[in-house]
DNA sequence: CCATTACTACGAAAAAAATCGTAGTAAAAT
DNA sequence: ATTTTACTACGATTTTTTTCGTAGTAATGG
């Protein structure tokens, strides 16, 4: 018992999350380094950011060295899936076949795209026979 | 020239423009007691955000009557849109078909649900030679 | 009429999120 | 060994979002 409950990420703790993801185990340094190909921010910040996400579960941290290095405390897709399903209930009334439409409709798929997701759904079918 | 730009809703202030999208042109009265069926929120706390959304261009509003009109100032569906290409921006690096396997993988879609999928698929496909 | 009710306007407080400066200290460089 | 550099810690400020109280006023009912 006593899960602890990680909270939602919230969008500046996003961006640090995918910075880990994409990157691995990291430091701040490099964190705040790859943060700044997009926009300024102060080192401070991010490491202000990422003690408090330490905080909050939503990273772990290896203390031994001088320079911590911090890594995510849940993986990328089930974050990701947490998100969305947030993220259809607010805008899609929690229909995520209209989120689905949508997508698909306005954003060009390309024809090997459309054929993993012909695929998928095809396994989907069949896995409900 | 000064092309206003209409800023991206809140959640606050998403959840009032469901009500709005739901219900039509509302005033604040109605709008406060459809989201008090969800939780509770004080009606001058209503009144401000549909104020401040007033403000920021979200919603339009008729003054004539005593109690004002609002209603939303962008369609559904465009709105829907925007959030959805932000998020999918945050979320999953910009890849909307990420997106669309997660929630097809995750949700489980009814036949009915897939065979639409599969139609707009066709039509796509169909649109694309 | 007068009292009650139903609105709007608006300031301001409370809460949440993001930003940064300063201090302290270990490591590295000279 | 002294200076410079590179970190962490942490308080405090700023910005954004959400919430609400109070005042003023038009409409409504008795």
């Amino acid at each position: 018992m006593s899960e602890k409950l990680i909270p939602k990420p919230t969008d500046a703790e996003l961006e640090i999350l995918q910075v880990l993801w994409d990157n691995g185990p990291a430091p701040v340094r490099l964190v705040n380094d790859e943060l700044n190909k997009k926009r300024e921010v102060g080192y401070t910040t991010t490491l202000k950011l990422m003690q408090i996400m330490h905080d909050k579960g939503l990273v772990t941290r290896n203390t031994d060295a001088r320079s911590h290095i911090y890594e995510p405390a849940i993986p990328k897709g089930q974050t990701q899936q947490n998100l969305l399903n947030t993220f259809v209930d607010n805008v899609f009334s929690g229909s995520a076949m209209n989120l689905v439409m949508q997508a698909l409709g306005n954003h060009k798929a390309s024809k090997d795209e459309l054929d993993q997701i012909k695929a998928l759904i095809a396994k989907i079918e069949k896995s409900e026979d």
